[in-house]
Order: structure tokens, then C-alpha cells, then sequence
DNA sequence: TTACCAACAACAAACGTTTGCGGAAATGTT
DNA sequence: AACATTTCCGCAAACGTTTGTTGTTGGTAA
């Protein structure tokens, strides 16, 4: 229509130094009225580049990712990135394929939780000879050399077990997920060092739930014991749902008779009343940090980073 | 390699007819071992179809909607389709914007979940004229002749108020959400409907929450009153944490002082002692349903349809 | 022998861009 | 006036597939 080649359009379209402000205007002014709009699949075949990150997660329906995701595509639609959501319903299998599934999409980055079974990462760590580059999240590989976005497991659980130091608590039932978990591991670690730096080995007792109704369970039990607890330590939120139904089952008087303290993000402690003390592990702000250390890694910064996201104690009156 | 054209091993990767088999075997044997992976930005180029479906949800932290793109990714990935995840924060503006992003990666369809203040839908179903199909899920437009899937409002709403005229409630607390939002006109009139044709129209009371922390203030209040309700219907989840907040605050005896029932996807319910009995609105399901809608679709169904899932009454023992 | 037909495989165009390079016109320099 | 430089633009190749068409071979039937 303008009698111009292809290539002074698509030059006229990006700002090309090549083309004259006159042109330029003219090009743009009836691409507008054109409603012109590249085409995407072309884009990418030439320039090898999909403007989509791939989310591979266990599961969405969990408490901490929905927050990540959200935070994430927030990010990602300002710099004009989609997001690809995967899920591997926490079979390595899946994630495997889930993981060949973006190299064949050639998409421009990956986030990654692990899957709790997950052994082997190298066809992960090969994204990153493809030039894809692997923001690992959450639930990342132990040791390899990585980028890792992840709750400062330790930091959290500190905070968390110094509220209850604080408050002098004596007989703590510090209650923990399954023991094959990395993130159990590295919060039980933390706990009983902590506990253990501050004098207070005699005045815990540590305990593990695979789901709720375990954790409901053993607090059930300790309550009816000649021992009861004075006060509970919740690894996480799931540990601290069972926690919860088991206080109102024996109508337990918190923080009065037993004082709670969990960590968690956020949401599930202030559905109860009194509303529950936690360390916060924000999927939001991990999101915030996962992405730019991925706009990081698309800049080139070759050296990889761990990093740690700071946790804050949120008072509720539960302890 | 094989020496054979690419047309050829284009051809014996995908079983056409026209290669031997011998052929045929060797190329899919060789193209396994190289470990060999088309390049979808060129198959989309040529085939002009992406195998990605969009949805666009006003926002991913809902109680509803993970569960609801959990299931929609379960059923993608075995269809071979990938999933884009949109939020729109629940701003017109930047559903527009998505809906045009959509529209230029030229995705294979779209799930979309208007915002409350979307007016104008035009560029929406315009998708449809570029053969993108469009299934409209949960907050779907009034009127229009479209492909909606949602929860059946009126039969969740029925059930759970079917429950309270069994116990023989005389003093229900009604609590609803934003009167501006569709959904809750919806189960309001439901609700009064219902009422109205058992005869219930002196037993219960209206009132709406704009947020939890209202929803938990109408019940204090009503619950310190002289006519102490003895049942609470509470339209949505949201609604059901601020009640059970005020319940525990005001130690009110469920069921035995105050029955409760609520229309829920089933999380929140069971966090809860006793757990609360309620009309199950499965975000689940509905995924399943707007999936199946979608593949019809695609396969070239002319006619549009208005999918209502059904709901039913999972007990719990508020009541 | 000729004619015809399968069976198989290659050629080449097309999808819609991007970009290195070369060329023409206009402008500036000696 | 001759040459060099800048400004602007088009040519054509390339990205990696798919697919309609054409070509070759060997076999079979007339």
C-alpha cells in the first residue's frame, strides 16, 4: 500500500536508524490503522526466542504457589513475557517430560520446584547448554551449583523458635512434615540448633506428620498426656491446618493453655481467632526475586547465585 | 545422514503413507537416538495453530481458580496442548490487553473468567472470527450467545438451603457477598426463591459482606442480639471465613447454638471442627467440563451451549 | 514390446519475519 | 568537476517445517 519493501517496513516498524523519520511515521500510522499485529511464530523462527518462560511445579493447588505464580506473571507481562504452567503432579516422570517439553517449545526460561521424589537433575542442568536458562524454586536440588530461589528455611525457623524462647516456653511440641523432605530437614536442622545454642534441649520434643490429620493426631495425643505441650511449633501450613483442627476438637484455650507458632505464608493463619503468630515465607516476594534473577540470567551474568528470601514474624495472638 | 530429503524424513516421522516402511524405520530409529525435536515455532509458522490455550482469570489466588487450572492442565497436557496463564488483576484495561495478546500468539483458544467491571465483551468474542474459540467459565457475561461454563448457582444454593429447612432453621442468618457481583445476585434470588416456595419467607435474613472481616461483624452482631440467629448460610468461601472467625472469637457453639452452612469448593470446610457441611462447587469439575467444551469446539461444533455443572451436598457436622 | 501403475522419494514453494549487504540518490568535500 | 560520504531503501537469504507436485524405478498386464 505504501510501495515499500518488506524490509522497510519491518525496519519503519522497530525505529531503524536506516529509515527516515517521514517513512517511519507513515509505516507505523497504517500499521496502527491496520490493526498489524507480527506474527509471533514467525518472530521466533527467525529469532529463535519465544518470549515465554515455562512454570514447572508439583501441583498449583498447594499454599505457596498460586502466590509464586501470581507474582511471577505480574512480572512477566511487564517485560512482555508469558508464562507456561506445568504441572508434573509431583511424578519425576512428568516433570521429566514437562522438562523436555520446554526445550522443544524453546522457550526463554525455566522455573522449576522440584518434585519431592525427584533424583535426577542433569536433563535439567541441560536447559542451560541450550541456552535456556533454570531459576530453581521452593523445593531446589541439595547441592548442585544452580540458581536457586528459595524460603530461608533456616532465618524462618529461627524467628519462629525465638518467639517461643522468648516467652519462656518449657514443653514445645515442634511438629514436622515427612522426614524424607529436604525442607524438612533443613527446618528440623535449624530448629534443634537453634534450640540448642539458647540452652533449651530439654524443653522440646520433635515430632513428624505426613498430612493434617497425622499432625491433628499427635497434638491430640501430647494434649492428653500427662505432659501437655505449652506450646506448638508448626513447620508449615499444612502441619498447622491439622494442628488447628485438633485445638478445636479439644477445645483448647490458645494462647492460654498452649501458645502455636508455625511458618507460613500468610493465609491460613489468619483464618483462625486468635489469629496465629508465624514466621512469613512470602510465595510473592520469592516470586518478585526468582524473576529477576532469571532477567539476570537472560542479561548474561554467567556466575550462578543462591539466593535467600528473609522472613519476617507476623504477630497474631496465638502465643 | 541417510541420505534422504527432508521432505522424506519429514514424511517418515509422521507415518505418511508414501514412505516405505523400511524407510520409515530407520529415519524414526536415527531421529530417536539424535534425540531429534521439531521446531514448534516452525511447525506453528507452517501450520499456523500453536497448541497453547489461554485463560485469563481476573487473578490466580482465589479459592477457586487453582483448583480450576490444575484441572484444565491436567486435561491439556494429555491433549499434547500447553497452558498461558493471564491475570488481569481484575482490571478491564488489562484483560483487553491480554485478550489482544492472545489474539497475536494466535493460542489455539482461550479460557477466560471476566473481571467484575468488564462492560464491554466485543473484542472478545471477535476471538471467535479469527477461529480462536472462546469458553467463558465462572464469571461468564450475562446474555450473550456464548460458550459459558459455570457453577450451577442455583442448585448450589438450593441444596445448601435445602439443608437448613430440614433441620427446621427458623432463624437463618443469610450472608451474601457484593450485591453488584453477578454470582451473588444469582444465589441471592436463588435463595429467596427457594425459601419463598417452602414457606420460609419469616425465617431468614439477608445481609451482605463485602470481605471477611464483614462478614464476621454481621454475625457478632447478630449473634449478641436479641434474636440470636440458629443457622448461617454463607454464600462463598469468603464469606465462610469471616463467619467461622466471629465463631471462634465469640466461642458460639456449632452446631449446637448456630448450624452452619455454606456453598464452597471444599478447602476451606475442612479446616475447620466440626467441619462444615456444604454445597460443593467444584472448580475441579468445572475445568474438566470448559476442557471438554473446548475440544468440541476445536473438532468444529457450530452451536454454542451454557454448561451448568451440578453441585452436591458434601455433610460435614455444622449442622 | 509397450503401456500402465504402484511405490517411493525429491523438488520447491510457502508460512512471516529479520538482517547483512549492496545500490541509488542526495549531500558534502576537495 | 570529480570524488567521498551519508541517507535511505530494497534484494535476497535465512529460520525449520509442511505439503502439492513431479520424477524415477521396478513390476505387472496387455
Amino acid at each position: 500500500m505504501l510501495n515499500l519493501s518488506i524490509s522497510t517496513i519491518s525496519r519503519a516498524l522497530k525505529d531503524h536508524p536506516d529509515i527516515s523519520k517521514e517513512t517511519r511515521e507513515k509505516v507505523q500510522e497504517l500499521a496502527a490503522t491496520l490493526e498489524y499485529e507480527p506474527n509471533e511464530n514467525a518472530v521466533n523462527l527467525r529469532t529463535n526466542n519465544s518470549k515465554e518462560f515455562g512454570v514447572i511445579i508439583p501441583a498449583i493447588s498447594n499454599y505457596f504457589y498460586h502466590f509464586f505464580i501470581s507474582s511471577l506473571e505480574e512480572e512477566a507481562r511487564r517485560y512482555g513475557y508469558s508464562l507456561i504452567i506445568l504441572q508434573s503432579g509431583d511424578d519425576p516422570a512428568i516433570e521429566q517430560a514437562n522438562v523436555k517439553r520446554c526445550r522443544k517449545a524453546r522457550l526463554s526460561g525455566i522455573f522449576i520446584s522440584l518434585t519431592s521424589s525427584t533424583e535426577d537433575i542433569s536433563e535439567i542442568l541441560n536447559l542451560e547448554k541450550v541456552n535456556i536458562p533454570v531459576i530453581f524454586f521452593d523445593k531446589v536440588p541439595p547441592f548442585e551449583a544452580c540458581n536457586k530461589v528459595c524460603v530461608g528455611d533456616v532465618h524462618a525457623t529461627e524467628i519462629a523458635a525465638d518467639t517461643l524462647i522468648k516467652k519462656s516456653k518449657k514443653k514445645i511440641l515442634a511438629i514436622f512434615g515427612d522426614k524424607h523432605l529436604s525442607i524438612t530437614q533443613a527446618r528440623m536442622v535449624a530448629f534443634i540448633d537453634y534450640m540448642q545454642k539458647h540452652h533449651m534441649q530439654k524443653n522440646y520434643n520433635v515430632v513428624h506428620a505426613l498430612n493434617p490429620a497425622e499432625a491433628a493426631t499427635l497434638l491430640q495425643i501430647a494434649y492428653r498426656s500427662k505432659t501437655k505441650p505449652d506450646a506448638i511449633f508448626c513447620m508449615s501450613d499444612e502441619i498447622l491446618t491439622g494442628v488447628m483442627k485438633a485445638v478445636q476438637i479439644e477445645k483448647i484455650n490458645v494462647p492460654k493453655d498452649i501458645g502455636i507458632v508455625a511458618i507460613s505464608d500468610g493465609f491460613i493463619p489468619q483464618l483462625y481467632y486468635p489469629e496465629i503468630t508465624y514466621a512469613e515465607t512470602s510465595g510473592y516476594k520469592l516470586g518478585k526475586l526468582a524473576f529477576s534473577r532469571m532477567i539476570a540470567c537472560l542479561a548474561g551474568t554467567p556466575f550462578v547465585q543462591n539466593i535467600v528470601a528473609h522472613s519476617v514474624l507476623i504477630p497474631g495472638g496465638s502465643i
